[in-house]
DNA sequence: TGAGTTTCTTGATAGTTTCTTGACAATTGA
DNA sequence: TCAATTGTCAAGAAACTATCAAGAAACTCA
């Protein structure tokens, strides 16, 4: 699937060269030259993948723009501006920037990075349909909206998605979890039903976990 | 007073030459061209300021080097290597390097560079959300407002704040502070309190330190 | 050194959240 | 149809967290 960046860059003839590069690569480019409808557009939107922001921006602190950008979410940003400004460098990661470029660089040069950081952001985090999950975290979004799962539902869920499209029996639930090993099944199901209710799956017609008769349950994707 | 910079250089030619740069801007310059020895030499004498890292040595990976350097203290690296070596870069900030140098540099570059990193350490200010942070000086503002923690209290706030937005168990404050491994879990039930009401923070409803319910706190920004 | 102060640790208690289970309705498949 | 299985609810059990208070330990300073 195409991975979408946003572009901050007020020099338009540099924003056109970057779009048409990274369409190259795979990546839809959408770029804006005023920070604050680029944050506007990322308040709405939070389907991009990665942020490209050039600091040097009219009226606007850049660092402002990243600091904002930041707590709007945790995208990766990837920061650049004119070569040999390495205060701006420092402050840049300091300030969560996951890397910076010195303009001018080569598209290549950004393309790389742009994977090197997608691949490095990706490792943590896993997309099966729209779920996003991180385990480490113990977070598991659906599409933009974070489910909050209890310590057990949350084993199971990952257990039901890492064994997706197989039947997982209660027993190997059971066994895959912290629940204890004289837990009834009856307890499952609850779980079960609570899972579903969270991720807005229906038993009647789940789109997710799916009942199989007398054996266990399925995750599909 | 002069400081003292450790140079890791297998180039002969290159080491004379900084290091007669770096005297002219009042560094004492010792250069090492077996990372080894550099490393033999950190451990015995921890009056270096800064360590300049080449990562092109014969027979030793540079990150190695890097890994085992900021393993015997938390000194600051500035790595070189070929310009254009991205992934070496990139690779270089995720081990901590505190800056890159693409060869071939300008000396004087050199010198801005280490005067910053030097001065960045001194300073060791970071701004988290409304806090600032000098763990140097073991020092928490929350806007203006100066928070006396105890010992214990600052270091577990630094580990939360340091892996923010993370999940840390009970187990991870324990060993990453300076309490005792057998420490009960209602002692750091009752730190965090302590933090809490310090950072006025309501457990009920925290916008700092929240409490995830069986595994155990996340600093949130 | 030792009295006073601060900090750390821990059990107790109260309050909260989560887990478990039986009950009963709904559904399934032979 | 009917026995077995599953869905869901609600109530109680169990597990966990927050906070307090008191004693232990560490530190300070004369």
């Amino acid at each position: 699937m195409n991975k979408k960046v946003l572009l901050i860059e007020d020099d338009l003839q540099m924003q056109s060269l970057i779009t048409e590069y990274l369409k190259e690569y795979n990546f839809i480019c959408y770029a804006f030259a005023h920070p604050l409808d680029a944050i506007a557009e990322l308040e709405k939107n939070s389907s991009y993948a990665i942020v490209i922001l050039d600091l040097m921006l009219p009226d606007i602190d850049g660092f402002d723009v990243l600091k904002r950008i930041k707590s709007i979410s945790d995208i990766p940003v990837i920061i650049s501006s004119a070569r040999g400004d390495i205060g701006n460098k420092i402050h840049g990661f300091d300030l969560g920037a996951d890397d910076y470029l010195a303009k001018p660089y080569e598209p290549r040069e950004l393309v790389l990075r742009i994977e090197h950081i997608l691949k490095k952001t990706l490792e943590s985090k896993t997309t099966i349909g729209e779920f996003t999950i991180d385990k480490a975290n113990r977070e598991v979004l659906l599409g933009d909206y974070s489910i909050e799962f209890t310590k057990i539902e949350f084993e199971i869920f990952i257990f039901l998605v890492e064994n997706r499209n197989k039947i997982s029996s209660r027993e190997q639930i059971l066994n895959a979890t912290s629940l204890n090993e004289n837990t009834k099944n009856r307890t499952i199901d609850t779980h079960i039903s609570n899972i579903r209710s969270k991720i807005g799956d229906d038993s009647k017609e789940p789109r997710y976990i799916k009942s199989v008769w007398g054996i266990g349950y399925k995750f599909v994707s």
